[in-house]
DNA sequence: GATACATAGTTGCAGGTTGTTACAAAAATG
DNA sequence: CATTTTTGTAACAACCTGCAACTATGTATC
């Protein structure tokens, strides 16, 4: 077995593939053309079906691709078949809007833990989950085999919320909030930056 | 003058400089070394030295850049000094989130228009914004000079509400919902997916 | 069945981009 | 003045991407 590792542009592109591919599961197509994808992930087609040809020949020729067999392969690839559990920080609106929304759960995410420091809050239930207190973080990371935290807090509490994560032994750190957290040895940090995919957006139109 | 256009990297990279120098800035923090902003964007420092040094001498050498300075000289390559006026579409926790946050504010971007479909939500005030009823965007989009639509409605309503801002001329379309959006010619569509993100930085977390 | 069409798989190549290594130039420090 | 830090530059190899061309295999139509 070949196993090899996915250069960071094939993971990128994968990862898009999959995310399009769910949702066009749930709009009831089962079947998706190269050049379809295309128009969705801004990849171009050839490119596309290199991607997958070199993995696996997944397609039809004439026809297109099965959409959730193909979800599923890359899945298998992605070593993203399983589900995983998150915990997210931050209960305001932000948080409470990831929370009930399926964002993470359509990729099989589970969000497993919610955090808050504002003692109001603490205790309340969202969906199925009651909020805990920032203090249980360690205990509660261990208990529940969690990898992944989401942080929804406001940027100046970003840095500590960081800090209590890393602590929890948390290997994957996706940051909501703009602000600028420091690295740990082991640890990934992914921030959102909207404002920034604006401007390189803007910047196209713009010129 | 040159002013050749950049290309999608080069673009891609010098937005991302310039969100890390608005954090840096809002830090208080007024120098800068590329190792530093390496940490921070993942670009490795030659390539980040080589991208600055193209379009103009910002740094000094034994010393960094001057955030503030070079945060002024990226925006003008990237034509975004002025003002934006942009749109925002779903007044639900997530739209209420970025409402509120300095996200956009931070970049230069201003929200000037709330839009609703739900009566209950219609005529409240966010801000100093009053949450008007979706049928008046045609005309508020004109008036206000918006040129960037933000959808931060549930899935189900996405594709209706991006559709109602292609009506109104908007020219580039910010999805933070997970539904996939038709195209349309002379608009710009980009899509936020956080949980594709998340598997991409979970496979190099895994393999 | 024959024909046309759509679409995946495949190859070769030209061009662009990136990381690496190396080094010179300028500024700060002591 | 010597040392250190850090930018600016260059050259090169490795990699990646897009394009064009072509083959193979389904589907639809007549």
């Amino acid at each position: 077995m070949a196993e090899e590792r996915l250069s960071l542009g094939q993971a990128a592109r994968l990862s898009r593939y999959l995310q399009i591919l769910t949702q066009t599961s749930k709009a009831g197509r089962n079947n998706i053309s190269s050049k379809v994808l295309s128009e969705h992930s801004g990849v171009n087609p050839t490119q596309i079906r290199r991607d997958l040809a070199a993995l696996g020949k997944f397609g039809k020729r004439g026809v297109g691709y099965d959409v959730d067999y193909l979800k599923g392969q890359i899945k298998e690839i992605l070593h993203t078949s399983g589900q995983h559990n998150i915990a997210l920080l931050g209960c305001g609106n932000l948080g409470i809007a990831i929370a009930r929304s399926n964002v993470f759960a359509d990729h099989g995410f589970r969000i497993s833990a919610l955090f808050e420091t504002d003692p109001v809050k603490v205790g309340q239930k969202v969906g199925d989950l009651v909020v805990q207190h920032i203090s249980e973080i360690v205990e509660t990371v261990k208990d529940r085999n969690i990898i992944v935290g989401v942080l929804a807090v406001p940027p100046k509490a970003a840095p500590a919320a960081a800090n209590a994560l890393i602590d929890a032994n948390v290997k994957i750190i996706f940051n909501y909030s703009e602000a600028l957290l420091d690295t740990a040895p082991g640890v990934t940090v992914h921030s959102m930056s909207p404002a920034g995919e604006l401007l390189y957006a803007l910047y196209f139109y713009l010129s």
